[in-house]
DNA sequence: TTTCTTGCAAACTTTTTGCACAGTC
DNA sequence: GACTGTGCAAAAAGTTTGCAAGAAA
């Protein structure tokens, strides 16, 4: 889901039977164009700067069904804050024990290793969360 | 940290100079036999089995310390609630994205995949979490 | 017009904190 | 005896819900 358009956006939601509001539009654009598995509250800020009178209980709300429909996924990485991840395809998430800041790794090598992985497997598989816990450079 | 002894784990958080009151015992020694991601609130029924006084509060303390010594590890697969895991050796967490419902998957193709998988990434890395989301038997 | 969405406030759930007392080493 | 851990209650943090008004199709 990289780059994706407003149009394409439009379409997809359209697709999915949902009304296109001006705050769902720049929630699904904020969220797709994140690249730091932002909280509720962080995508809410930003919103905020275009719909002055959005509530944090409509970007709930809609990340809910963004989740449902599969154009983001709903991560929890500690207690208490959902993070959104906008980014489907397979990617480790390096995350520092301590501060909790995630880094997003990718690689050919890991999509061929994960293919094997998964074909141990049996049954649909409709997608993965992959972490890795690993001191950033800050505390180390 | 399969199958371990009452005195193994009493000799463990002597090592982390950690006091072995009857509470924190009962509490690792529930964690650590669990097989199914319990929550604090499920750790509490059962430790409260044992110790009738024990408050919530006292499990949520002694949890965090055992996730900090590195006996269980605190992961949160939807919001608002905290689950245990005890086993930290390299295990997928297959999850039901309807129901929620986790299975583990261990095998040592596995095993031998995920060296491959981290020997790409430099530094030490202190642990993982591998999810699948797969609808289970009963949701699909 | 019908149906879905928004915004507000209140409610709810889970987790954390402060403090006095008790228990461990 | 020193110090850590416990239990209680209250607070905090994050998320969800109900409902009336508003907007999209």
């Amino acid at each position: 889901m990289a780059k994706i358009t407003e149009n394409e956006i439009i379409d997809f939601l359209k697709a999915k039977k949902l009304k296109v509001t001006p705050q769902r539009l720049t929630i699904c654009k904020v969220v797709l164009s994140s690249d730091n598995h932002p909280t509720a509250e962080q995508i809410y800020e930003i919103v905020k700067k275009e719909h002055k009178a959005i509530s944090l209980a409509t970007v709930y709300k809609n990340l809910a069904i963004l989740d449902e429909i599969g154009m983001v996924r709903e991560i929890h990485f500690n207690s208490n804050t959902s993070r959104y991840d906008p980014k489907m395809s397979v990617h480790i998430n390096i995350v520092c024990p301590k501060c909790h800041y995630i880094q997003d790794y990718e690689s050919d090598n890991l999509k061929k290793d994960w293919k094997k992985i998964i074909s141990e497997i049996d049954g649909e598989i409709k997608g993965q969360r992959i972490d890795i816990y690993k001191l950033c450079n800050n505390c180390k």
